[in-house]
DNA sequence: TACATATTAGTACCTGGTTCTAATTGTTAA
DNA sequence: TTAACAATTAGAACCAGGTACTAATATGTA
């Protein structure tokens, strides 16, 4: 096997399973642990506890950026009880493969997020929602949802939230959400009833 | 400050940046490397490469299993234009973490899914939905969802569809949905001028 | 004061490396 | 054939960030 050949074949080992060591490397390529190391720096690969830390920085900065994880889309603005922009590209994953149209729910996905994000409450789940998909996303596209929020209804009631996306100037979506807060009381009855039953 | 009091400070900080190295914490505590360790031992917190390692390996495997959550449920019944059932169950990823409560998107993800699939034509996009979460769905429960075709208004037009999805036998969401067939031309109108400007 | 608990100190050892020097093996062009 | 060069292997010193263990020294407190 030649240098190059084997410089490939530990690129994609690596690929495959990020937590290799050298030793490991060793018995899989049969040769001596040096050249797996030379050839790492060759291929600029770092060693295993840096690929660790790498992968665990980017995760750590997805989960502290909450909203950017448990959303769909990043919530580029927000004033709480009060409105909130959210931006979100439509990607391979979210369409249909055959046709480019983005799948329904990503778009409400990203309405639903920003609606829930814009509640300053500790639990707020949505309740209801009434939507138009007033014309298909495209592959590739930006949308933008704009939120906000029409009534609060006091604490532990429900809140109403409208939300507009746009492609460019172009409307893509609307919906009107309906969302509780701290609605723990009336909600969780049907919650824990089903819990114990796990 | 007492044991408990360093312990629970101690416990905050790596809470706040997993990233910390006992030295560091000896500067924050003002108390030697050893008592930090015996802390840790007692607390049951692993030293900062096995918390990495376990961040690093608890994304790798989000990111495998990212290939799932394209299809939000698995269709097991489905009799074009009339009706559809589809089961899907509540894992971590769906779930806010901290409450166990799974996000509206998933749970609109399956109806909205299935209500398109049912619809047996070239091109079947929701055009429109009311829906509504009667409960919330927690960490575990499988969704059972099953759509009802209620109307079809020819070729070329749009048909309704009702979905109930169920936990047990207990309704969590209900939804009607207003998905257009082969709507290639009122439809693809926007799309393509959104199109022509990529 | 005696005893327990808490804290600190220090050493040996571990993994999974880096960095460096040096020797050995293969290959190829003059 | 041989000098030159790349590729490979070997080995030692060193590193971070620890664990595991022993032992000494506070600090209460009954």
């Amino acid at each position: 096997m030649s240098k190059k050949e084997r410089q490939q074949q530990l690129l994609s080992i690596i690929e495959g399973n990020p937590f290799v060591t050298d030793r490991e490397l060793t018995r899989q390529l049969k040769v001596s642990i040096q050249t797996i190391r030379l050839d790492r720096m060759e291929l600029g690969i770092p060693e295993l506890r840096e690929r660790m830390k790498q992968m665990a920085e980017h995760s750590y900065d997805q989960v502290r950026s909450l909203p950017v994880d448990e959303v769909v889309g990043d919530i580029v603005d927000l004033q709480l009880d009060r409105s909130g922009i959210s931006i979100f590209e439509i990607r391979e994953e979210h369409v249909f493969s055959r046709n480019g149209i983005a799948r329904g729910h990503y778009v409400f996905g990203q309405a639903n997020s920003l609606a829930v994000a814009v509640i300053n409450d500790e639990i707020a789940l949505t309740a209801s929602a009434d939507i138009r998909f007033v014309r298909m996303v495209r592959l590739g596209e930006k949308c933008i949802a704009k939120a906000q929020v029409r009534s609060l209804a006091g604490r532990n009631g429900k809140a109403e939230v409208d939300v507009f996306t746009y492609v460019g100037e172009e409307l893509v979506f609307q919906g009107h959400f309906v969302v509780y807060r701290s609605a723990i009381e009336e909600y969780s009855e049907g919650g824990n009833r089903s819990a114990d039953r796990h």
